[in-house]
DNA sequence: ATTATTCGTGCGCATACTTCTGGTCGAGGA
DNA sequence: TCCTCGACCAGAAGTATGCGCACGAATAAT
């Protein structure tokens, strides 16, 4: 975890660096506007933390900067100035956190925390087989980001294989999977599936195999046995 | 964007709930630990607002069990205890923010802003595609600067869309999102929505592109696949 | 209070998804 | 080699789903 700290208080400045430094983060520390802005713009921090107070440029402005710069690092902004209207401003600027000097250090350290592991946790639930990836949530396949437009039954069926891919699914298993307790499917229907399936995924490197007189199991094209 | 809020104080609950709705959000309210737990177990929830001080069943607890269950929606805290400690452990229970009563309201809207559109993914409080700018701030669109006239449910519906640009929304998701406990919609409602927006969006070069069977996602026109 | 939007539902139509029937192909076994 | 059985495909009928229209109810604006 990367931290960049952005404070001109040289005292304070070291003071937090080592508290920072203590609970095993990488620390940069820089004393003004303009380094802030070269070294997001050089570095990927995981955080960055920025007092608004800085000689020459305002913090405010750094953080503008950086989001205009699309940077994404989330960012704490510290300050002695307590008006709430400016804190306002930064919140909706793009930071995402705002303490108020003098703070309590347990507080700091746990902020620090919550913005580090929410940075990590941002990975959604997807599923990936080369250029196809498939999401859980919205149990939707895409290409490259375009989403692919398949029938909710074939839809069904390819996350059966996806999600066990390399490995034969039992038709049993398939119809089990594809049917509630009353309603039935013949076995025709999904050798249909199937074969819709296969002509769909051409393009997209994968191929339905067939596990005769067993099941099927989805496979990467040129991936041969 | 759908908010829950767990306080069992009426008239704190009632003023703020108030003030949510006013912005646009979608909120739903209870008023105990047990509901809490109910509530957050059956429905994704955008954010939870957590009130500490609860009859029966610790808010912490709450917390904690829906971190259990590993629930990733985000949560801030409000509470009239402000001890420093408390606080650490509320973050550190999987908490997103903290705030001590009294508050300032503008703050604490500023406050919900950010874990919204952190939840997003969004860094900054603006966010394009083509030639459409969507403002976190004020959920409000514009095109090459002149704000849309958009009716607000569908704006509701073209921010969900908006904020996952490309991405399948599933319908019971749009569902989910525009609505409380106590409303439903149809089904029907829903298709009325995008049949509406479709013909607004036109002019600005985006289409709604419907799933069949699964949902709906945004598309900007000439990006065919 | 009156008017103008906006909201939500029911209905009919069109589309395309599902499912089955029946027939051809290919793999293994006798 | 031939025979049998499962796998695959094509066509067609049935059916669910999405779409747009039009109308009444709710809400906001004047």
């Amino acid at each position: 975890m990367r931290i960049l700290l952005v404070e001109d208080n040289q005292a304070l400045a070291e003071g937090l660096s080592a508290i920072l430094k203590g609970s095993g983060y990488v620390v940069d520390l820089v004393g003004d506007g303009a380094s802030a802005e070269a070294a997001t713009a050089a570095q990927g921090y995981d955080l960055v933390i920025l007092d608004l107070n800085l000689p020459e440029m305002d913090g405010l402005d750094v953080l503008r900067a950086m989001r205009a710069r699309q940077n994404r690092s989330a960012v704490m902004i510290l300050t002695a100035r307590g008006l709430p209207e400016e804190r306002v401003r930064g919140l909706d600027l793009g930071a995402d956190d705002y303490m108020t000097k003098p703070f309590d250090v347990p507080e700091f350290e746990a902020r620090i925390r919550v913005l580090l592991r929410r940075q990590a946790g941002m990975r959604s639930s997807v599923v990936s087989h080369g250029g196809v990836t498939f999401d859980l949530t919205s149990r939707s396949f895409s290409c490259n980001g375009t989403p692919l437009d398949i029938p909710a039954r074939e839809v069904a069926l390819l996350e059966l294989l996806f999600l066990r891919m390399g490995k034969v699914v039992s038709k049993d298993a398939i119809v089990a999977s594809l049917t509630g307790f009353d309603d039935d499917l013949s076995a025709n229907a999904i050798e249909q599936y199937v074969s819709r399936l296969r002509k769909r995924l051409v393009p997209h490197g994968l191929t339905v195999k067939t596990a005769r007189g067993i099941g099927y199991y989805l496979e990467a094209v040129g991936t041969a046995s």
